[in-house]
DNA sequence: ATGGGGTGTCCAGTCACTGGAAGGTCAAGA
DNA sequence: TCTTGACCTTCCAGTGACTGGACACCCCAT
């Protein structure tokens, strides 16, 4: 198989796939003229990562899982290990997002959204509490004395 | 003002600050001594800046929300745009990472996570089908005859 | 022989910072 | 006066995971 062949089976693009073989995810043969040659195995690998990757998993957390699809002897609790470690990150980032969304949605059902300038939302983004009803306050921190 | 104290006041680090002057963000005056001087109004631009990026705007979309606040002309309906843009996103994002969030947990969920090496997370990314109730799988594209 | 669609390498750019090195400035303490 | 140490400066490089583009080679069909 050609790289465009194993493109079109993974879902990954060519140059996604070249990259992989650049830090060390996939090693495929060579042809004569050149041309990478990607075995079945080669072809796992990368669905593997495709789908790993689809999941949020890093290069890194890919690199890992691989080791442990490729050991017999490997435990599942490692495994989880991993998936939970991401399971946690994309659950935070959730949250994240979700407070993001929260604030935005009100500022926008506030916003009048018309030709007039008064705007709630630059108001907020200003820090112009007076104007606000909750507003996104970034608290200051205590520092060292500073001359001048 | 100098930047530690624009830092403070702000929750921006100070590397942020100058990067942001180097992209022309804030075009803080400078000392005899070549340090940075901050007034007021830099101060104001940069805690705009900063709460605009905790609601996930980008540095472009701040730009375009800046050049709104400083335009009395401005028309509330331009802001909602922007932020309604943002809003999307952040909506598509929340959805991708739900995906993955409900994927992951049912896998964890039938891991067993010991000793053994049986994995229904590693089955599920190598594609193994047989042994997985719901697969994920990635459907190759149609795709151009290939010779060879 | 020509055309077109593959494939190869290499370099640069993305986004928004962040880390680190090497050095200048200033006020307070010994 | 000298030193210490907190502050400040610039510049360069790295992050993650690609992606785009330039330019050239390979191969088959017409």
């Amino acid at each position: 198989m050609q790289i465009g062949d194993v493109a079109d089976r993974s879902g990954l693009p060519a140059k996604t796939i070249r990259y992989y073989e650049d830090i060390g995810l996939v090693t495929p043969a060579r042809d004569t003229n050149g041309y990478r040659v990607f075995g079945e195995s080669d072809m796992h690998r990368l669905s593997f990562v495709a789908r790993a990757r689809a999941l949020g998993f890093t290069i890194k957390q890919c690199r890992s899982l691989l080791e442990l699809w490729g050991d017999q002897e490997r435990a599942s609790a490692d495994v989880r290990a991993v998936a939970g470690e991401q399971l946690v990150k994309i659950e935070a980032k959730i949250a994240d997002l979700e407070a993001m969304r929260d604030t935005l949605s009100r500022l926008m059902h506030d916003c009048s959204g018309d030709a007039r300038p008064d705007c709630p939302i630059l108001d907020t983004l200003g820090g112009d509490a007076a104007k606000v009803a909750t507003p996104l306050e970034v608290e200051p921190q205590a520092r060292v004395a500073r001359r001048r």
